[in-house]
DNA sequence: ACGTTTCGTCTCCTATAGGAAACTTTTTCC
DNA sequence: GGAAAAAGTTTCCTATAGGAGACGAAACGT
C-alpha cells in the first residue's frame, strides 16, 4: 500500500495496452504454472515447440502474433488478462488506491471506454465507464464475451442490453444488471443522446 | 434473481479471442483507413516498415507480436476491438442475470444501503448503493474494514473518503476510487444533501 | 496526353523466429 | 548419495519476418 502523493494526481500515466516482451513472458509463464503444465505439455497443446515457449517465457525471442495467439488459447489467457497491463512506467508496487480520471480512454465505433483506475495489475475488478453512442442501428452482430462476471449500471441515457440467453432488456438511468459475462452481450443506445454506463468487470 | 426467458437470437456463438491472420489484417487496414492514414504514415508512426504493414494487411506474413503491439498503439486498436472476434462457443457458466430494484434495503445511522441484486450466492461481487446522510460531524472514529477490494463511484453529492493509509479524499459526483477494503475506510457527506454512492465490493 | 506525385505492392537481402535435438539442471526414487 | 527421469535451456539450422528500395498504379496538375 502506498500513500497518495497528491490528491490531484501523483499517479503516473498508464495505458491499457499489450505487454512488452518481458511482461508477456512472465505472464505466460505464470499462466502455464497456474495450470500446472510443463513446457512440453503447454507447447504441445499450443502446437508450438517447447524451445520456442522457453524462449518466449525468458524473453529471448520476439514471438509472432500467431504463436502468442495459440498460447493465449491454450492457457486460457484472454484479452483482458493479457492485455490489460500497465504499459510504461515500471509501476512495481501495488497502488490500490487510485482516483478516477487518470484512466485510459479508448474509442471504437460504438463504444467509448474510459478506465476508472490507473493501474490494473493489482486489482481484481476492472471499473470503467462507457459511452454508448446513439445509433440508428438496432442490429447486432458482434457479441462481447469474456469469462467472468460483470456488473453494469446505467448512469444516463437509455439503452437496450442484448444478451444471448435472455430477452433484450431496456434500461434507463439508475438501472443495473449483474450477469455472467461469458454469455454474449452488448448494448445499443436507444435514446437520441449517447448513453453512459458504468461497468465493473471481474475476470474468472 | 429474475430469470428472463431466453429468446432465440439466431446469432452465432462467439468467443473472445485473438483473430487469425486474415481477420487481423482486415482489422488493421480498417483501423488505419478509419484514421485516414496512409501506409507510410501509419508505418512511420508505429515505427515499422511500410512494406511490412502492407504485408500484414494483406495477410502475406505472420507478424511478430511486437509489431502488432505497436500497431495497436498507433491505431488505437486495443483489446476489445482487436480481440473480440468470432470463435467457438463458451456455452458453460451460470446465467445469473438479475435486474436491480429487487435488492434488500438496510439502514444504519449514517448509511442507507440498497443492494443492487437479489441473490448473492452465485455472485462474487456485491454491488450496492449507499446514501450517506448529511451530517455536521467530520469526525471519524470507527473504520469500516473487510478483507477484499472495493470500487466506489460517487453518484451525487459531495463527500470525504477517510482512509487509514491515505489522506482524506474529497469526492464529487463522477469521482471514483478503488482501494483495498482491508484498509480502514469510511465516508462523510460534506454537502447539504445526502450523497449517493455506488459500491462494488469483492471479498477476498 | 504527359510528367509528377502519391499510395500501395513486390523484390530482395539480412537478421532472426521457430523447431529438433543436444545439453544442463532439477526432481524423484531407490 | 547416486542413478534415472523429468523439466528446462541452449545450440544449430532452415524458413521466413521485416525493412529498403524498386516497381506499379492511380490521382493529381499543367
Amino acid at each position: 500500500m502506498e500513500p497518495i502523493p497528491s490528491e490531484e494526481t501523483g499517479l503516473g500515466p498508464e495505458a491499457v495496452e499489450a505487454p512488452d516482451g518481458e511482461v508477456l513472458g512472465k505472464m505466460i509463464r505464470d499462466a502455464r504454472k497456474e495450470k500446472g503444465l510443463t513446457l512440453e505439455e503447454a507447447a504441445r497443446a499450443a502446437a508450438i515447440g517447447r524451445s520456442t515457449l522457453s524462449k518466449i517465457e525468458n524473453n529471448q525471442t520476439r514471438p509472432s502474433f500467431e504463436i502468442i495467439r495459440r498460447l493465449m488459447q491454450t492457457l486460457e489467457l484472454e484479452t483482458p488478462q493479457l492485455f490489460v497491463q500497465s504499459g510504461q512506467s515500471g509501476v512495481t508496487g501495488r497502488r490500490d488506491f487510485t482516483r478516477t480520471g487518470l484512466g485510459e480512454h479508448k474509442e471504437t465505433s460504438t463504444y467509448d471506454h474510459e478506465l476508472l483506475c490507473s493501474e490494473l495489475t493489482s486489482k481484481r475488478m476492472v471499473p470503467y465507464i462507457s459511452t454508448i453512442k446513439a445509433r440508428d442501428v438496432t442490429e447486432f452482430d458482434n457479441w462481447v464475451r469474456h469469462q467472468g462476471e460483470e456488473f453494469m449500471f446505467v448512469l444516463s441515457g437509455e439503452l437496450i442490453l442484448y444478451t444471448e440467453h435472455y430477452r433484450p432488456l431496456r434500461m434507463r438511468a439508475g438501472d443495473s444488471v449483474y450477469y455472467d459475462s461469458g454469455m454474449g452481450h452488448g448494448c445499443v443506445s436507444v435514446s437520441k443522446e449517447d448513453a453512459r454506463v458504468l461497468w465493473v468487470s471481474l475476470e474468472v
